[in-house]
DNA sequence: TCATAGACTTGACATCCATCAAGAGCCCAA
DNA sequence: TTGGGCTCTTGATGGATGTCAAGTCTATGA
């Protein structure tokens, strides 16, 4: 039973982008090293502060990384979903979790081992470089995410928001929100009442159309002059 | 004098923290694709949006990372510092720059190729490991300036920001600002006048003692009641 | 089908902070 | 010493947003 799961783990890193590159004696080396790990809804996974416990990979469902303020009361960092990675900075660093992550819906994570993966590391140079390039991309996200939530005023944060995921082309388009409203309004530093307020005076005057969570985009440059 | 400079280039570069571990051929090669830059006093380094030229470490001075907004007014999200690097987010993806860079005062820095440095990357782990660790040093103080500037009211702000660089022991303790005030409150996502309200309220009320860009904190443990 | 719980919306209100404006302190150079 | 420019402080004001509260909508399961 338990070979039979590492060899599934084996092939399971074999199709994440992340260790495609890898041959199988690694791979096997590195799934040794590595458990899966099942979270119910609403399931936290750590709190800030504690002891990171390596390198974690989202295989199925949705983590929400967040700092947790006095009483309960959160700003949603980043969501996580299938083939997203998190905890390096813990793992590289010795340090305890900056951040909180908790699941928001029945989810499936890799845990990798932080001495397994930095002796992988020292070994495979395209591992590496491949971490590397999903740090720099987390790091931009962040800077996104703080360029959000230091515009002045409900309305541009939102607009900025809206106008990040456009596509490349077009003035509109339809956009599926990947969570609740509250967590979208966590992230971008408003109170959830701001939020539905943004949408609905966004929506009356005629920038966008709200369904549910289905936000249909039809005035972008419009709402890129919020944005700023 | 070409050499000269390479050959100086060379010697510096192995005394940064970052390369120290190259050995000299390796090192020479990084050289080949480092030039020197110096900038004045306020003279922008890049702007947001700019094509990266490629990883920057700075030998002295000081490098304002900041977050244009429109019309003038700005959010800083780091202090760049003898021996800190930046830049490597738009080296590793094919990103444009997501930050602006000025200098605050007189500055000498390093710019690396990106593409030499991704072949040092490709034959040299330690480097790759070595600068992993940096980038997940610049993540968790972009979370930590995230959690600071996401704290309800201008007093939590202040009192995170000082407890945050408190020393490991003791209840009070000296800071040096390394800067003008308008750019720590611009870190704080306050504007000049908040905060310097905030430290004359936490000045009369006994928590600090402000001389100047000196900071006495008196009592740590009253401030972090503030910070959460 | 209904009931219940959670998500979302809408309204009223008070607070906090950015803004504008003016003045004080400081540094540097002439 | 004096002057000019910059940084910092202090005051007054209005508006934006968080909070509380109530009500509507939606989904889920019995």
């Amino acid at each position: 039973m338990m070979l039979e799961t590492r060899h599934s783990i084996t092939e399971i890193l074999s199709r994440q982008p992340l260790f495609r590159l890898l041959d199988g004696m690694e791979l096997a080396r590195l799934a040794k090293c590595t458990v899966e790990y099942r979270l119910n809804k609403n399931e936290m996974l750590f709190h800030k502060g504690d002891v990171p416990r390596g390198m974690h990979v989202v295989m199925s469902g949705q983590i929400k990384l967040f700092l947790p303020s006095s009483l309960g009361s959160e700003k949603v960092v980043q969501m996580a979903g299938p083939g997203d990675s998190f905890g390096e900075e813990a793992v590289f660093l010795n340090k305890s979790c900056p951040l909180a992550a908790q699941a928001t819906r029945e989810s499936l994570l890799l845990i990798m081992d932080k001495q397994a993966l930095c002796d992988a590391l020292e070994r495979n140079c395209m591992l590496s470089t491949a971490l590397m390039a999903r740090m720099c991309s987390r790091l931009c996200d962040l800077i996104d995410n703080m360029e959000t939530c230091v515009q002045r005023g409900s309305v541009q944060r939102v607009a900025h928001y809206l106008t990040q995921m456009a596509p490349a082309a077009g003035n509109s388009y339809e956009l599926a929100l990947d969570t609740n409203k509250q967590t979208i309004a966590s992230q971008l530093n408003l109170a959830p009442e701001t939020f539905s307020r943004v949408l609905g005076r966004l929506s009356r005057d005629g920038y966008i159309e709200v369904n549910g969570r289905s936000i249909k985009v039809l005035d972008l440059r419009g709402l890129r002059q919020f944005g700023g």
